[in-house]
Formats: C-alpha cells, structure tokens, sequence
DNA sequence: GAAAACAAGAAAATGATTTTCGGAAATGCG
DNA sequence: CGCATTTCCGAAAATCATTTTCTTGTTTTC
C-alpha cells in the first residue's frame, strides 16, 4: 500500500482536521516520517486522538504502521507531481521535462497491470521465438530495449520496425512463437494487421499499447499505458518513460520466471561487472 | 542513510547480540519494519535495551527511527545481490524499477550543470552536422533518441554504433562539425579514439558521460551524469532513464535557441499531429 | 592477576500512543 | 422546525512501548 498515493487519490472522504493532517503530511514528508504523533498533531492544530484516527482511515493499524507505511512509499517524484508550469528559461525546460518523466512513471505505476504483466512474463519465457514490433522513433526505441533486456535473460527474439517486413515474418510464425508489439496512439494499422496475421498462424499476440485501442483489441493480451495527452504536442515524449519501465519491469519478471535460468545469469552479470571494473573496457557491459 | 546497506557491509563491528539481531533484520524486513521492539527482543532472544543500543549503533537516534530507515531503505534491489535469498514479489520488483528511475531523474536534475547544457544546445544548432556515437545497447538506444528528437527540429544529424565506422566518420569532419558521444561507463576507449580523431580534424566533441571519465577527458564539453553505482549489479538500468532525460532537455534547449525556426516546426508537428487524430493513421507521428 | 572496558539484562522511569468517554456540530427525517 | 442520529474531535485516563539507569557477569589489556 502507498500511502501517499492514497493521499493523493481523489475522493477520499476526509474530515476537515483530516483533511489539515493530509495538506501536512504531503507537503513535507520528512516531518512526517520523523515527527511523533504528537508533533504532528501540534502542526496540524488537531489532537493525537485525531491523528490515530486518520491513520486507520487510511487503512493503517496504527501510527507507526502508518510512519513506515509513508517511508516505504514512494514520492521521490513528490514535489514533481503538481504543477505543469511555462516554460522559458532553460533551468525551467530542464524541470519541466523531468517534472513530465517522473509523473509518467508515478501514474504508469499506479495504474500498471501487475496480473498481465505476470502473464506477459510467462509467455515470454515460455515462447519458442519472440518478435518484437514496433514503428516510428519511440517504438523502435522500445522494441529495440525489449531486445537489449530480453536477450540476456536467454530468450531469442528479434524485432522489426518496418511493416512490410512485420507482415511476412507474421505469416510465417507457428503456434509456439510470440509477437509483442509496441505502439504509443494504439492506431498504428499495420500493426493491427500482423497482430491477425500472427493469431491466424496461431502464435499469441501482447500489446504494449494504450487501452481500448485497435491494436489493443487486436491483440491477446494487453500491457495498456494510459496516460492523459494533457495540452503537450510533444506528448510521446514523456510517455516513453513509462514504456521503458514497463520494458525493465517485464525483463525482471522474466527473469523471475526461471530461476535457475536467471541465478546463472546473475552470475554472469556480476563476472561481467567486475571484469569490466577492472578495467578491459574494450566491451563493455553496458554502455 | 540506507540501514540495509549499513547491515550488508563487511567489517561492521556488532557484538553476538547485536549480530543476531542483524541476521533477523535481514533475513526478514518485513517482520522488522512492523515489529515492536518487545517483538524483535523476543525473536533474536535479547532483551530491548540491546535493541536499542543496536540501533543507535547503525547510527539512529532511536528505534522509530531505525524502523524509518529501514522501510524507507531499498532492500528490493539489495536482494539481487544474494540470489540465494528468497525472491522478490513482481509488485516488488515493478516499484523497485520505478522508484530507481525516479531516484535517478532526481539525481540528475539535482546535479546537471546547465551551462553545459546551455553551451552543448548552442553547438547543436550551430552545428552544419552533426555525428552521434554510442555503442552497446544503452548507449545506441541514447544516441538513436538523440537524432530522433533533434532531426525534428531541423539538425543534420546521423548515428553511428560501430566502432570502425566512428572512426572512418571522425577522420573525414570538417571545422564546423561536431561529434556527440554517450557512454555510461566513460571508459569506451574506442570512443576516447574517435574523439581525439575529430579534435585532430578541428571539429568539436561533446561527451555525455560520467565526469571525469576517460570519454569526459578526451571531450571539448561535457554533459556530466554522474549517478552513484550503489549496490545494484544491473545499475545502467536505471541510468537510462536519466541519459534519455538529458537528451529531452537538450533537444528543448535547441528548439529554444532558434525560435523563428522552433515556431515552424512546432505549427508543422502540431498539424500532424491533428492529422494522426483525424484518423489517417498510416503515418504516425510518434509512435 | 587486577583494572578497565564491554556486554547485556532487570527494573524503573519516561513518554508516546491509544482507548474511552462526553460534548459539540452536522445531518437526516418526520 | 424539532428531534434523533450520526459524525467529529478533544480531554483525560489507561496502556503500552521505549529508554534510562543500574547492576552483574564477561572479556580484554597491561
């Protein structure tokens, strides 16, 4: 439970001193981390009474649980989460942009799909041969880390970002292959076709897409990315991010998916790093 | 101060007691960050006050305290480097990612050097063109968004992975060219070779890299990323996030620095963008 | 072998947290 | 409008966790 998603959802019904607790609580979270209940209730101007008892209507036992509930939580992007502000000078750009990356993650995360990610996983651990497909810059972008991730983890895939080509290796996979296709609008149509060519052959189809679209309905199974266009033509930007995560929460779940599998390329991974750390960076591990 | 890092470190001076008390901690956190401190007495068969006294060892001012940093330490990723230990849940892992690439926009943002930036955007729009290399998976996805962002606004730019290639590329620039170069690690030396080939031909080499840093030696500018490694054996995971927000910034500051130029560009996007929404969707703008 | 330093528990003291309870305010209902 | 019901919230008391102090036993050091 992440309290301070909670505290930030809409709808919560809170009383008015409750409501004082949560301003406090979200506008400086160290305070709260650290304070006693009674700091806390001084600040608040309310009394310890109330303070327990908004806790347990946060769904936590008691004030501690709710302290550590509140350090575990995640709001390292907290004070990016508010405003979208104009932008002008360059420090400003600088802010706005990583303001724009942090909140795609936080609502990517908070929505995220956790049982068709796990199903995901499974599939692609599973798979005989997967390929990834994906057009335009940001969905190259992201089949390409589905390779650069999925491959050490001993999975053969490949991927494609040119629809003609998508379409004839769509026609040519059997029941045991795996397409996985990324596309940001969700109406990408070529990509809708490879999905039935492939379903044809019998192969299964995940969509790393937005919901409800046609490569959505398309598709298996869906991994959706819903995040809101808001008033920025430049909106694919940030929503790469998101996608990226998803990508890296993916390839650890596959990862996961087969332990004795990944405990061999743990180690792998780790000779790797200190080989490299010894300084033969002809090739490097991750550059 | 992250408590479980303290905990794995070698060489850490606790008493029979007190290593008890760290075995029961690590081996469940969970039970540790919930328990009262009777609990944790009663589990490691110490008395409270030893609790105590073990905690302020790990340099908290008391057990709150101690359970505080605890919850808020990030033992998710601490477990990849005890494979043997019991595997994480995907929840887990899914806000492990996400935080790591929260904490690592953070921490770029906190440091970037905006002048840098500022000077890097300056030779981007003067450039007449412009050489992006980059060689392992992360750093050919980094300069691959670099041509895929600043195409858009009217730069000559082209990418190349290969070593070979960046080298025959450097030999051949021109004064008012200019190379950019990513590597995470800073110690592609290939990439050190290309740069003192294009420094050699007058032209001029940015690096995006770690300060300091072999690459960051050889280069005219530097656009530092120094993310600390911490713990984590997969640590160009979440460095990726912080490179690709570079690149969004950098990519902004060229558009801003020619405006007459950016109003174009932005009127044309936007009009594709209106496009794409109109249902024509062969051609999607970023997807 | 004695002094010093350290480890660790018992018991007491402290103080933080929760429960109980009652009054005040808000809301619902005839 | 008036009465009943519910909700809100603080004061005070009760409880409980935590820390401090003190003591004893053990180890280390000279």
């Amino acid at each position: 439970m992440d309290i301070f998603a909670t505290l930030m959802q809409e709808g919560l019904k809170l009383s008015q001193s409750e409501q004082r607790l949560a301003d406090i609580v979200q506008a400086d979270i160290d305070f709260a981390t650290n304070a006693s209940i009674t700091d806390l209730a001084a600040r608040a101007e309310v009394s310890p009474p109330t303070v327990t008892r908004f806790c347990r209507r946060l769904g936590c036992n008691s004030f501690s649980d709710f302290k550590v509930n509140l350090a575990k939580s995640n709001y390292v992007g907290a004070r990016y989460l508010r405003p979208e502000a104009r932008t002008s000078t360059p420090s400003e750009v600088a802010e706005d942009i990583v303001t724009k990356a942090q909140k795609a993650l936080f609502m990517m995360h908070e929505a995220l799909d956790m049982a068709a990610m796990e199903k995901a996983a499974a599939l692609l651990s599973g798979a005989e041969m997967t390929y990834a497909f994906g057009s335009g810059g940001n969905s190259s972008m992201i089949v390409g880390e589905l390779q650069n991730r999925l491959f050490r983890l001993g999975c053969r895939i490949t991927t494609s970002t040119d629809h003609g080509m998508q379409m004839m290796l769509a026609s040519a996979l059997n029941r045991e292959d795996l397409v996985i296709g990324s596309s940001f609008s969700g109406r990408n149509a070529e990509l809708v076709t490879s999905f039935e060519l492939a379903r044809a052959q019998g192969a299964t189809t995940i969509a790393l897409t937005q919901s409800g679209s046609p490569v959505a309905q398309a598709a298996d199974l869906v991994l959706a990315v819903d995040l809101p266009e808001g008033e920025n033509i430049f909106r694919p930007t940030s929503t790469r991010y998101a996608m990226l995560a998803v990508v890296d929460i993916l390839a650890n779940l596959v990862a996961y998916a087969d332990r004795t599998a990944t405990a061999a390329t743990l180690r792998r991974i780790k000779e790797s790093l200190i080989r490299h750390r010894d300084g033969d960076d002809s090739q490097l591990l991750g550059d």
